[in-house]
RNA sequence: GUCCCAUUCGUCUAGAGGUCUAGGACACCGCCCUUUCACGGCGGUAACAGGGGUUCGAACCCCCUAUGGGACGCCA
C-alpha cells in the first residue's frame, strides 16, 4: 500500500499548519497499514515554489517529527522530482488521451472565456466551458496547430448521468457531471494542470490511498475520470475535513497565526504541536488527551476522524504544550531544549549586531532584547501616546501596516522598510512617527533596535499578531476618538 | 447563483438504535493545597440546530428546513 498527499508551497514560504495536519493523517495511516507515505510538493504552476519554500516546508514537517518515504523517480516535470530527465511524462500521456478521443485541443481565448463566465453568472447558469472547441474539425485544428496558434488541451465529460465517488470516511457522493468542467489538462504553455499531474505521477508511482483536504471533494470525479480514461485503477479516496479559524473559515492566515515556524517561535514543543493536531477531528480509543505520535500510530485508526471542521483552538494547545513541558521534560532536559530555541546560534546571531553596540553591561541585554524572546505583550494603551500624533492616528498607521504586512510576499527587512516607508509616504508621515506605533507594537517602546529587523527575527507570523494585538489594545480603529 | 460536504456543551470530542436523567478535555466559576502566582486535587455552569417520519424505543436511520463551510481558474 502506498499512500500519498500533495503539499503546495505557500507563496510567502510559510509552512502551513493545515499542510502537516494533512501529512500527519496521511502518515499514521500509511504506518498503521505497513504502508509507505509519499509526500509530492506540487506546483505546476511554478508560483508558489522556490527552492527555498520547498525546504522551508520540508524542514518545518521534520521539527514536527514528520517523515516520508521516498518512492519512485516517475519523471514528473515537477515536485521534489523536478530535476528528473525521463522526460514529459505528463505530454505523453495526454496526447494519448487526444487521440483515444477522451480530451480535446481548444484555442478559445481568455478573452471569450471571461465573457463566457460573466455571461453564465449573469444568467445564474451554472458556471463552464461550453464546448465551443468541441468538436472542430481535425484538419482545422491540425492547421491552426502548424500555424502556432496557442491552445490548451481539455478533457471531455459525459454529457449526462453522475459520478460516483467513494469517499473512505463519507461512503457515497453523487456528483453530476452536468457539474463537472471540461478542465484543462495541458496549458497553453505545455504545463501540466494540477489535475492531469496529479493522476499520471500517482499512477506511475503506484498511488493506491489519496488522503486529502474537503477542498478536493468537487474535484474527484475528474480525477476518476481519467482514471477511468487511461483505463487505469483509481487509488481509494479519503477527503479530510478543514481546519478553521474560530469564526469557523478556513484557517488562514488573516485571522490567526497558521505557519508552523510561528509555533516554533512562540515555544510551543514539536510533540506538543503534534498531539494537538492528532486531536483534531481525531480521538484515542481511551480518548487521552496526550499522546506521543507512535502512541497514535499504534492506535489509529481512520474511520475514527470526525468529519466537523474543527476550529484551531490555540488555548488548548497552550495547555497541552504545559502538560508536555511540565510532564516530559527533567530539569536537564528543559534545559537543553530551552537552550536550542532560545540560545542557538542561527537565532542568535542575527541579533547580537543589533544589541551589541546599545549595552553597556550584559545584564542590559534581557531589558533590550527580551522581546525577541517573547511572544505576545503585555502592552497598555498608554504606551502608545506620542508627542505629535492622535490616538486615531496610531490606530490608522496600526491598521494600514498590518494590510500591508499581511500581503508583504518577501519577509525580508529591506522589502518590509520599502513597503512600510511608501505606506507612510502615502499617508503622509514623517517615517520616525510612522515607525513609533509599531515600534511599540513589535518592541513594546520605541527606545530599541531597529524594528523592521526585528520583524524580520520575529518572522511574520508573530509580527503581524503583535500588531494585530496592539490594535486589540488600543481598541477598534473605527472608535470614534471621545474621551 | 449552481453543486458538494458538514452540524453533540463557547471550543476539541466520546457516542455505530435501548447501558444517555449524553461521558471526557480546554476555557470559565467555586472550594482545597499554598507566604504569592502557577501547578495539582475536588466540585459546578454548559450541548444532541429545528420539524417531520421509521421503530416498542433515536444523539445515532430516512426526508425537509435552517445554519456553517467548501468547490465552481490555462492556482493548487
Amino acid at each position: 500500500m502506498t499512500v500519498r498527499t500533495r503539499i503546495a508551497p505557500s507563496p510567502t514560504g510559510d509552512p502551513h499548519v493545515g499542510t502537516a495536519y494533512i501529512a500527519l493523517f496521511n502518515l499514521a495511516f500509511a504506518r498503521q497499514h505497513g504502508g509507505e507515505f509519499i509526500l509530492r510538493i506540487e506546483d505546476t504552476d511554478q508560483t508558489r515554489s522556490t527552492p527555498e519554500s520547498e525546504q522551508a516546508i520540508l524542514d518545518s514537517l521534520k521539527w514536527l517529527g514528520l517523515e516520508w518515504d521516498e518512492g519512485p523517480d516517475v519523471g514528473g516535470a515537477h515536485g521534489p522530482y523536478r530535476q528528473s530527465e525521463r522526460g514529459d511524462i505528463y505530454k505523453t500521456h495526454c496526447d494519448q488521451l487526444v487521440e483515444s478521443g477522451h480530451a480535446f485541443r481548444c484555442f478559445c481565448t481568455s478573452e471569450r472565456l471571461n465573457s463566457l463566465r460573466a455571461e453564465q453568472m449573469a444568467n445564474k447558469q451554472s458556471i463552464g466551458y461550453d464546448g465551443h472547441c468541441l468538436s472542430l474539425d481535425p484538419a482545422e485544428v491540425a492547421q491552426r496547430i502548424a500555424a502556432g496558434e496557442p491552445h490548451v488541451v481539455r478533457m471531455k465529460v459525459p454529457a449526462e448521468g453522475s459520478c460516483e465517488v467513494d469517499d473512505m470516511l463519507r461512503g457515497r457522493i453523487d456528483i453530476d457531471w452536468a457539474q463537472v468542467d471540461m478542465q484543462v489538462l495541458m496549458k497553453a504553455d505545455g504545463m501540466p494542470t494540477y489535475h492531469l499531474a496529479n493522476v499520471v505521477d500517482d499512477h506511475l508511482m503506484g498511488i493506491t490511498h489519496v488522503i486529502r483536504g474537503e477542498e478536493w471533494i468537487n474535484s474527484a470525479p475528474k480525477h476518476l475520470l481519467l482514471y477511468k480514461y487511461f483505463g487505469w485503477d483509481a487509488p481509494a479516496l479519503c477527503h479530510l475535513p478543514l481546519l478553521r479559524n474560530p469564526d469557523k473559515s478556513k484557517l488562514s492566515k488573516r485571522k490567526n497565526p497558521t505557519s508552523i515556524l510561528y509555533y516554533q517561535r512562540m515555544g510551543y514543543m514539536a510533540e506538543a504541536v503534534l498531539n494537538y493536531l492528532a486531536r483534531m477531528g481525531w480521538s484515542m480509543p481511551d480518548e487521552r488527551e496526550k499522546f506521543t505520535r507512535q502512541e497514535m500510530f499504534d492506535n489509529f485508526d481512520i474511520q475514527r476522524v470526525s468529519l466537523g471542521g474543527p476550529i484551531f483552538d490555540i488555548e488548548k494547545l497552550s495547555w497541552l504544550n504545559g502538560l508536555w513541558i511540565r510532564e516530559n521534560l527533567d530539569s536537564e532536559a528543559f534545559a537543553r531544549r530551552f537552550q536550542e530555541w532560545a540560545l542557538n546560534s542561527d537565532y542568535l546571531s542575527p541579533i547580537i549586531p543589533l544589541i551589541q553596540p546599545r549595552v553597556e553591561k550584559f545584564s542590559d541585554v534581557v531589558p533590550l532584547a527580551g522581546f525577541l524572546m517573547a511572544g505576545m505583550l503585555d502592552l497598555k494603551e498608554e504606551a502608545f501616546t506620542h508627542k505629535s500624533l492622535e490616538t486615531e492616528q496610531v490606530r490608522r498607521i496600526l491598521q494600514f501596516s498590518l494590510w500591508h504586512l499581511e500581503a508583504q510576499r518577501h519577509w525580508d527587512k529591506d522589502a518590509i522598510f520599502a513597503e512600510l516607508s511608501a505606506l507612510g509616504k502615502a499617508m503622509d508621515f514623517k517615517i520616525r512617527d510612522f515607525l513609533f506605533p509599531l515600534f511599540v507594537a513589535i518592541a513594546g517602546t520605541s527606545a530599541t533596535v531597529s524594528v523592521v529587523d526585528s520583524m524580520q527575527i520575529l518572522g511574520p507570523d508573530l509580527s503581524r499578531a503583535r500588531v494585530r494585538h496592539a490594535l486589540n489594545v488600543l481598541g477598534a480603529a473605527s472608535k470614534k476618538e471621545g474621551k
